[in-house]
DNA sequence: CATCTTCGTCGAACCGATTCGATGACTGAT
DNA sequence: ATCAGTCATCGAATCGGTTCGACGAAGATG
């Protein structure tokens, strides 16, 4: 049985003193530089530090200076699928918060159970968190907002007066998307939306991409449905039979939902309509996805490596400035021209 | 400025013994369980917690128990595209250590670079971690068996011996498909591996994939050959050009680079050919990558959310008892047919 | 030559928990 | 009535750092 003694002997603080002949306070003076050491003991110190390997231990580090050097990443439960749009964003994330010597720490958040949530910041495991997936009315942000808790939103809920961000402008997004078919002379559209459960949700820009594509479609004169789908293949090849039974005069499909996108060219595909000839498809997506489909997606890419990085900025500013005014970046990437969009054909149905 | 003693206010273990009238040990007791605390007491503390919401601070803790109840998972940079298989794997990471309280540290780790890991490990921050991205010769892996900290790897070094390791039977699994070729009457095949670099560097399932190919086309009595192909849908199209340019006469692909695979599928279309009618395809993919390409791709669906639950698993094995001998688990998920394969047409070349 | 700084260093307190040994109250057996 | 044995609780030490106030020695100033 280990007793309380034989602890794993990591070298502390106190073993570097010893060797080097100082107080714990010098050496830690030393490391700091936080009041003047005599260069004499300095390189005395850094010798025995490198003879025997020394590093300060992060918890006792922490608890003397209330500050973790962590910071936190709530992301979203296995149920909803990852994209490829969040991956690259947590590629983003760690390696700027890398970067400024922080780490990432992971939590999953679910509806009700957050018990993963409440380590990181109840038990403060990190100095400030990024909430993903958020919803236009977010009670995570609510109980942020109270708890003076530094945060940062991944996505802006309805009113986010005060409150840190980094967003998409999804309905300015999917309004160019509109836009740009409608130049081309389409007529009748589709939206292929996420699925019905994020929408219901509040799923901030499921629904605010929704917002974009029934404004452009009015400000276009257009005719335009909406859709729903799920985010896998599957579902994508089933939208894709629904809008055609429904419609087949359809043209157009504008599209967020890029994890449905293989479906949806498979869809077409055993509809016998070619794309773009008979069928034009441009959205928002990550160019990975964008390009992963034959003919290659006309779409919005996702910044999606940038906006990890700014939101580590974001978040940092929060931790020193916990007074200033939060800021927030509306990020509006331009439509890359694939080989997915064409002039309408003349339909005669 | 702030002075030493207006640290945010944190609620601590001192001001619940102070409400509640008893010590601060008494409280901690109360808490953990490990010593008998009178019904009454436990009960006042439980009310006074209850009352202002105390958690008990995490770095403290740490620090007094010689425990972080973290993980570190140490992923490769970000100049190697990731993957699905990646991403799926870190969600069963997070979600299996969750309900063990544990959190997840990421860190990336370059070829010399390893600032950020050295900050897990050296400062203890914390209690073991995970290595992914493991190359047959592997310098972190030596590193880490010096030093006796509890790890496990994603792939196995070419002599894993006294490791812990999760893994995918890539030579066995690579040796199923081209078997799964060969009867289907296909004589001339390729493989696509990953990209030379990461086979250069000795990136493990790519050698042993491609070992696994070797023999089996020797075993078979088939013509193989080898590609390596970039991460990447226009790095896959280009690979298919020579293919077909190289052996007009190929009738089967096998495949481990899933982010290609959308390439290869547009590059066989360009060059006029059906999948599965003039050209058959089977690999190794994550079931979502699998499912978007036209037609689905028969593969072997990695679990790889399954190898994330294990991995924890066998880690926490190594933390509770490192003294144990390292268990280790080799996964040959089954092959799914879909639509991506079908038997040799007769080829009059 | 006494006094005032400045510089370098030290000891002690502190951060917020856990854990060990000790102590006092109560119970039950003798 | 006494003594041993639980049971509940407390105080103090500890984990490994950081930081504050103090203090002695050296150099500058008058």
């Amino acid at each position: 049985m280990p007793s309380r003694s034989d602890r794993a002997e990591s070298v502390n603080i106190g073993e570097i003193a010893r060797r080097a002949k100082v107080s714990r306070s010098t050496v830690s003076y030393a490391l700091s530089g936080k009041r003047p050491v005599s260069e004499a003991t300095r390189l005395r110190i850094q010798q025995v530090i490198d003879e025997i390997g020394y590093q300060p231990n992060a918890s006792a580090r922490a608890l003397a200076r209330g500050e973790t050097r962590a910071l936190g990443l709530v992301f979203p439960p296995a149920s909803t699928h990852y994209t490829e749009m969040q991956l690259e964003f947590l590629g983003g994330v760690v390696e700027a918060a890398a970067v400024r010597d922080y780490d990432i720490l992971m939590s999953r958040t679910g509806a009700g159970e957050d018990r993963s949530f409440q380590r990181l910041v109840g038990e403060r495991r990190v100095d400030g968190v990024i909430l993903m997936e958020i919803r236009l009315q977010d009670p995570r942000v609510e109980r942020m907002r109270e708890t003076a808790f530094p945060f940062v939103t991944i996505g802006r809920v309805a009113d986010p007066e005060g409150t840190a961000w980094v967003d998409l402008d999804h309905q300015g997004l999917i309004r160019h998307c509109v836009q740009h078919l409608a130049e081309l002379g389409h007529e009748r559209i589709v939206f292929v939306n996420r699925s019905e459960g994020l929408i219901r949700l509040g799923y901030e820009s499921a629904r605010r991409g929704q917002d974009g594509f029934d404004l452009a479609v009015e400000e276009f004169g257009l005719t335009g449905t909406s859709y729903s789908c799920g985010d896998d293949a599957a579902s994508g090849e089933a939208c894709v039979q629904r809008i055609l039974s429904d419609d087949p005069g359809t043209t157009g499909i504008v599209t967020m939902n890029e994890a449905a996108l293989g479906g949806i060219y498979r869809g077409l595909a055993h509809a016998g309509r070619k794309v773009p000839h008979d069928m034009s498809i441009s959205g928002i997506a990550g160019s990975r996805w964008a390009e992963a489909v034959t003919p290659a997606l006309t779409a919005a890419d996702v910044p999606a490596h940038e906006m990890g990085r700014i939101a580590i900025d974001l978040l940092l500013e929060r931790i020193s400035d916990p007074s200033a005014a939060p800021r927030h970046q509306l990020l509006t990437p331009p439509i890359s021209l694939r080989a997915s969009t064409a002039p309408a054909a003349r339909r005669t149905v």
